[in-house]
DNA sequence: GCTACTATACCGGCCGGACGGTTTTCTTCA
DNA sequence: TGAAGAAAACCGTCCGGCCGGTATAGTAGC
């Protein structure tokens, strides 16, 4: 009878109800996320999605935390990637936002996007776990060994080309990424 | 029997209507934007407001509109008063997001943030007026005779403190703000 | 008599959430 | 081992409230 992804109980009822709640924002807006919509894209009854989510708020609050867990760990990884040694914060962060892998990026950004704005639309108080990534972000930067402001402004892009996708306010394409990426990369040399 | 700003016809009641809108938006949120609520701030019935403008969607138009308008011109103005020469767009970009006048910043933003979420909120195809805007300012940023992605990088920090903003992600300090503009005045600088 | 409104009443639609049931799964113990 | 009861995991419906938009009747000033 259900119509969505997967009939079975399936693993965790949990995320999937999340993931159907980003693909509402994604294909349908903010204002398309309701709670009946979420549930019957995630084969589940109405009654069944408030079983395990409370209200939207609970809903929307665990689909931030899962982000923000997402982007911890996968951040982590970026940076063991790279060689250490000074600005490694900062090179970490260019190969993030800038990096060669565009559809991941599209992909990781889109669904960020729709989880800021459903939660911020919602109360912007919900938005809370990402502040705390910024703050841990910030810091690292601040410790990375770099010339002051370079770590700073390095973040700035790699939010601004957030907020053109978020928004779709224009496409990069990968040449500009790979241009802005090598001029952002000049910051990373000490100063003369 | 108004209650609000002006009680005289005031002069232009049109404007009186977009800058009710827009304080809505920014003291109780998208949400809190109601054609009811704008127009019992601006002193106005709904009927009277809807005279104006005749639906939702005509009066966030109108405030996008606007606000495109002063950001085109107010962003002329800045790169008047930047000397000539490679990297005035650049340039005249660094002051504009980050440069010493906070205050003005920081309202501008605002007023900013407020009609973008509204606006995206209720049809993204209502941000068109913007995105014109950035297809001006991107040629602009080409054509500035600096090294490539040098001029993308910069705009795309301006638009990450942005972001900071409109979402309160973080706040920069003064000293923060000047740190980004001295590093990314590095860009500036020819290809050694 | 026309413009520029005011004031009020109302409609249709939608959404969050509450609620009362029902089925499935786990546990317990004779 | 298997019956029985408890707990977990759902289902489907209904309600109250709000919002955009319409309609209508009236009015003050030029």
């Amino acid at each position: 009878m259900s119509s969505a992804l997967s009939d079975r109980p399936g693993p965790d009822v949990h995320n999937r109800i999340l993931d159907a709640a980003e693909t509402l924002v994604q294909t349908r807006g903010v204002a398309g996320l309701t709670l009946e919509a979420a549930a019957r894209l995630a084969g589940v009854s109405k009654g069944g999605l408030l079983y395990h989510f409370a209200s939207k708020e609970a809903l929307l609050d665990a689909a931030l935390k899962r982000l923000s867990e997402y982007f911890r760990t996968e951040f982590e990884t970026c940076v063991a990637a790279q060689p250490e040694g000074p600005g490694r914060v900062a090179r970490s962060m260019i190969a993030w936002a800038f990096g060669e892998d565009e559809m991941a990026c599209d992909e990781r950004d889109e669904r960020a996007a729709a989880v800021y704005l459903a939660a911020f639309h919602h109360d912007p108080a919900l938005l809370d776990p990402i502040r705390a990534v910024y703050v841990t972000l910030r810091q690292a930067v601040l410790a990375d060994g770099l010339p002051p402001g370079a770590g700073a402004a390095i973040m700035a892009a790699g939010d601004g080309a957030f907020m053109s996708r978020i928004f779709q306010l224009y496409a990069m394409s990968p040449e500009e990424r790979r241009a802005i990426a090598a001029a952002l990369s000049r910051l990373l040399e000490p100063l003369p």
